[in-house]
DNA sequence: CTTGCATATGCGCATGTGTGAATATACTTC
DNA sequence: GAAGTATATTCACACATGCGCATATGCAAG
């Protein structure tokens, strides 16, 4: 039996965007190589060999998670002769991380100062 | 053969820290269910029961969301009796999302004015 | 202590995701 | 057009992840 869209729920329309922000935008921020890859690029505008030696990797692997980042829209990229240029299309992006890692760095200390280190793993039994 | 840590690279405390990023707090954001969860909870704090009611899920399922959530120190679980309260413990988590939100919406006019719908897919070959 | 309620956990399974190896494509130079 | 350089894509595979089912745990009432 199908119910109307709003049914109890906090709202329908969101319950929609928020599917498609995790396909888009948090998938995408979900690995620690391309969250390196949107820093490098938020400084200035890099090729993919330049990504391969400041990171590090390989050049399929660059090339790989460039393609998640540009097919959702993260990055932008040009040509320029042999070399495909890459660049960062929004700032705020960066925003966002730097913002959870505050989050994150917060409740590092904050479980520091509790004497208790590593992940909550504690279960509210 | 083991080369120092900082060796090229952006920043070699930045790899690290970015990949306890996305281990906590990206991890923790990369689903939808998991996103409605934590807007449920940043009105007021809510039983699991409660929970599963507002955002028809089952019980099992939205349990193992909040241990994710919990084991990374998104949310807080204070007992009351026989039902078990959770509370958001940052708001700034929320701050994050929305910016991520207000991206992707913008990105999402910015393709309906170029004429391309869906995510974008043409490879810069 | 037994029953009932609320929540958490273990298990199995289908599906998704990151990665390397090999290969394909686009461009430049000769 | 052939060779070289830079980048993208395909394939196969190991691994992680979300989910439902069944069950366990913690608490309250009788």
């Amino acid at each position: 039996m199908r119910r109307g869209v709003t049914n109890g729920m906090i709202d329908g329309g969101l319950r929609v965007e928020l599917e498609e922000l995790t396909a888009s935008m948090c998938r995408a921020l979900n690995d620690p190589k391309r969250l390196m890859i949107l820093y490098a690029l938020g400084n200035q505008r890099r090729s993919v060999g330049d990504l391969c030696e400041l990171l590090e990797l390989t050049q399929t692997n660059v090339s790989q998670h460039l393609a998640v980042l540009r097919d959702r829209g993260l990055v932008d990229s040009t040509r320029d002769a042999n070399r495909i240029i890459y660049t960062l299309r929004d700032q705020r992006v960066l925003k966002a991380i730097d913002l959870l890692r505050n989050v994150m760095n917060d409740e590092v200390a904050r479980r520091h100062a509790l004497g208790r280190h590593g992940p909550a793993k504690g279960s509210p039994r």
